[in-house]
DNA sequence: CAGTGGTCTAGACCACGCG
DNA sequence: GCGTGGTCTAGACCACTGG
């Protein structure tokens, strides 16, 4: 027995649910039937469903009626190269909303601002003095009512001066990259980074994420010619939530996925 | 005492380590210590620490001389538009090699090869139909000496018995899109998703990951001018990789963020 | 009310690895 | 050797929620 007793169980359990033989929303046997079936302490079954619960594959619901349950994965496909190219000015709200209704869900968002003093990391990624001040806009995105990610987008102050809208906390229907290059602000280039990580217990109430949930983190900073005049971090919770992007020719990509033809 | 026992201990820990009073590591008391600190059983200290783990905030080592000790978080940055682009043909694997020595670090590779029949979802992604054959050219890639990332790749098996050198189970010198360009297979087209989740455990094991450590997944379908003709699946440790991209004017970029410069 | 998981205790023995 | 975390037991009381 190399392996200990409560990895055993959870490997029976895991391989149920990867062979098909438990499907997405089944229940587990509760925790009293699993200590009779393997002989085991309640501390030792527990043990076992907790690795299932942390990587993701088993939600505990208490309460009669509850029980452990298979978690669903239902994934919306976000298009990063579709919003906000420089050739493309979509509104960046308007691109997300119609993506999700596109794929058959229900939309909304609720928005948030916030003046803020930018840590050195943040000073850094917008070419400004660390301490300098910059406008948060914070917006949580919902999918049918549950909320599936989270955009915190960072401009410097005196951008903001510029151009006052980006201080009125509501959303801007046209979108900020639109009302950006309009003003003479056109974004020509983006640097964007992909991370994956546990969230932070801020994320996950935002985010209403179970344990064993990872998020994917995608930061977006956008330069005009002359600078960099925004920095967006995109939490999207891992188990609702894919990135896409395409290069090149992408009619050929079309053709092989309709579902990516650009409209 | 809305907040169990074992969540306050765990937050005080927490803050402790992301406030800098507890720095990468550094280790946390050991439990007979936050047994009586706390005045708590041992169980409950290790459902607070068990917390931690799974945020990936702490490693737990076993032994005289282990404790518990803040993770650090080193990380390789990985260029995914500048391995095989179009219209720079840079093999791919050297691409990779040469990033990570360019990031100072020393960098391997373990090699295999396995002939299998398709999954339905891939034979999609390839276009062609379920349980036909198909090459797997697994690469393990190690940054000094670590396991950091796996990638998958699947070539169609006509593909394969066209370009013989596919089946040779070993690397490939000047890297397989630079073998499929020369020889009439330019690929003109990527199709990128990004996933973020936890690992399976297969991923668990080649990758030497602890617990509480999700993986960024990036999938990219080549295509031709005529057809998908490889699927790479990238498994990235979260906590030791990210993925960068850009787009639009690279120079403004690399302007702002010198370690950018294309090479 | 009854059954689910959530929290907590107080013990026990073990494997590991530094000193 | 001996202190670290790893595993396991046998109990207890609680909060929640469907029937």
């Amino acid at each position: 027995m190399a392996q200990p007793r409560y990895r055993q169980i959870a490997s029976e359990l895991r391989d149920q649910i990867t062979s098909g033989a438990l499907r997405e929303g089944d229940r587990l046997p509760t925790e009293p039937q699993l200590q009779e079936r393997y002989r085991a302490s309640r501390n030792t079954v527990r043990d076992a469903t907790a690795l299932l619960v942390n990587e993701g594959l088993v939600q505990r619901v208490p309460g009669r009626g509850g029980g452990m349950i298979v978690r669903r994965r239902v994934t919306l496909t976000f298009h990063a190269h579709r919003a906000e190219m420089p050739a493309r000015p979509t509104a960046e709200t308007d691109a997300w909303r119609s993506e999700v209704v596109a794929q058959g869900y229900e939309a909304s968002q609720d928005f948030s601002l916030t003046i803020k003093s930018l840590s050195s990391d943040l000073a850094e990624r917008l070419h400004v003095e660390p301490d300098s001040g910059a406008v948060l806009r914070r917006c949580v995105r919902y999918v049918n009512g549950q909320p599936s990610s989270l955009q915190d987008t960072y401009y410097p102050i005196d951008l903001a001066e510029e151009i006052r809208e980006l201080l009125s906390p509501k959303d801007i229907p046209q979108g900020t990259t639109k009302l950006l290059a309009d003003r003479g602000h056109e974004q020509v280039a983006y640097y964007d980074e992909y991370i994956s990580r546990m969230p932070t217990p801020e994320e996950t109430n935002l985010l209403g994420l179970q344990p064993g949930t990872a998020i994917l983190l995608h930061i977006r900073t956008g330069y005009t010619e002359h600078r960099p005049i925004r920095v967006s971090f995109n939490i999207f919770a891992g188990d609702r939530n894919q990135i896409v992007t395409t290069h090149g020719d992408t009619r050929i990509i079309a053709k092989f996925r309709p579902a990516e033809a650009p409209e």
